[in-house]
DNA sequence: TTGCGTTGTTGATCTCGATCAAGGTTGAAA
DNA sequence: TTTCAACCTTGATCGAGATCAACAACGCAA
């Protein structure tokens, strides 16, 4: 399988020569014939961790796939207080669809890589296949279901369990393949100050939680950022 | 114009006989065709206030237009604590496409009016019809982007900021017919407790700040329920 | 290795909103 | 019009999480 040699670093976007065969099964809501229908047009793009990729109110002349990383839809209030509104995980499709302006800032939490599409040529391509629409309707109504989800933890829970929820979440995303287990491990995507914007809460506060976490034994945390989730079901009791 | 004798109280579902005229225009994301195709299976039906209209959960044999009222859409943890998630004004479309279980409850917050369609019917029409589809989708962005600037609201706003932007959000929805105006006046169609679900306050804290806007001559209050919002503007300035 | 900026932890104190408590309004039904 | 339950307001106190402050750990570059 080819590697990545073709993908070079931040802002350097590398056309797509065989889009078909390297992103099927990974581009989200792009079948291979849709894909190869793109496949002269789709860049994939890395950036690295801190890059925005979209703005607040700024137009955004392309859509794109999560190919590889994390990435943070963020909104900022006029003083500064900002919110994390989403995080968005490979493979999930990027962008507001129908409207140019993007409502919200995504910036990529870490090394993100992306398959970009132009606008034009997605919406040309949905509004003669119902079906990639269908698809887009899904993956809206997801995210719209865990904004929902995420409402209840922002506004009932407790900064315990907010931090027991967040952790939660990201094990599930993160290392699905222990699914059904008791232990899970990754790398969290996020600062603490970061996790602090998603919860709602201080970083501080987040830290002394997962100091907390640590201390009963629920996780583990090795260099900052690795975390070692011993009990998921101890860990799910937390969440409220 | 034919007034709304065929509609009768709670549970007494009324067959629609000339559904595309009288729904022409508040029928939310039906058109005069698609009504006319679904005119002999449309039910109007008025609900009470604090009617259950689907729970968290259960299955759900049809979708809905809100066509008069103010429908809540909450989440609940185990132990009791709510969060409205989500409010629905007319003519807003009801329901969760493609999975018959509700993840959330819906529940009248006022009288209610609703213009039902059963779920095979409408996914039916649906599939013929990728213009319908489109329209539910872009109701269901919307919705997402409702969703995330009300996360703003819960993570990073105080309480007096909570409270004003549930007030200039009820304003807007509630009296279009004054957009522009600085004075706007309208019902709460929520009780106390009600929006302090919405909020994630308790609901002492949001009469205390509901005392204060009064005290501040920003709003007028008749009765627990009557708002007179004296100047938009400032009411927005408040908004955080 | 040393130096240094970024990121994270922990402690002390303060404050906003929760909780506990009592009484006042409202509006519908008798 | 009286009655009553649901709803709302206000006051006193408490406590979870914010804020302020100091320091520690980490990673990168020189």
């Amino acid at each position: 399988m080819a590697d990545r040699k073709d993908i070079h670093n931040s802002d350097t976007p590398v056309l797509c020569q065989s889009c078909e065969a390297r992103h099927n099964g990974m581009c989200g809501v792009l079948e291979p014939t849709e894909l190869l229908a793109l496949s002269k047009i789709t860049r994939v793009v890395r950036h690295e961790a801190g890059a925005e990729l979209a703005a607040e109110a700024q137009p955004v002349d392309s859509y794109a796939n999560v190919m590889r990383g994390v990435v943070k839809l963020t909104k900022t209030l006029e003083d500064g207080r900002q919110q994390i509104v989403g995080l968005q995980f490979a493979p999930d499709f990027l962008g507001r669809l129908y409207t140019k302006e993007s409502a919200v800032t995504a910036e990529a939490a870490s090394d993100v890589d992306l398959c970009r599409v132009p606008r034009a040529a997605l919406e040309r391509l949905m509004s003669e296949n119902p079906a990639l629409e269908h698809r887009l309707m899904q993956q809206t109504l997801r995210e719209l279901d865990e904004a929902r989800d995420w409402m209840v933890t922002l506004g009932r829970k407790t900064a315990s369990e907010k931090v027991a929820s967040f952790l939660y979440l990201i094990a599930t995303h993160l290392d699905p393949s222990h699914e059904g287990e008791a232990i899970r491990h990754f790398d969290l995507p996020l600062t603490r100050s970061d996790i602090a914007d998603f919860l709602g809460l201080t970083l501080e506060t987040v830290s002394r939680q997962l100091s907390r976490l640590r201390a009963d034994k629920v996780i583990a945390i090795t260099g900052n950022r690795h975390v070692d989730v011993m009990d998921m079901a101890r860990l799910k009791s937390r969440c409220g």
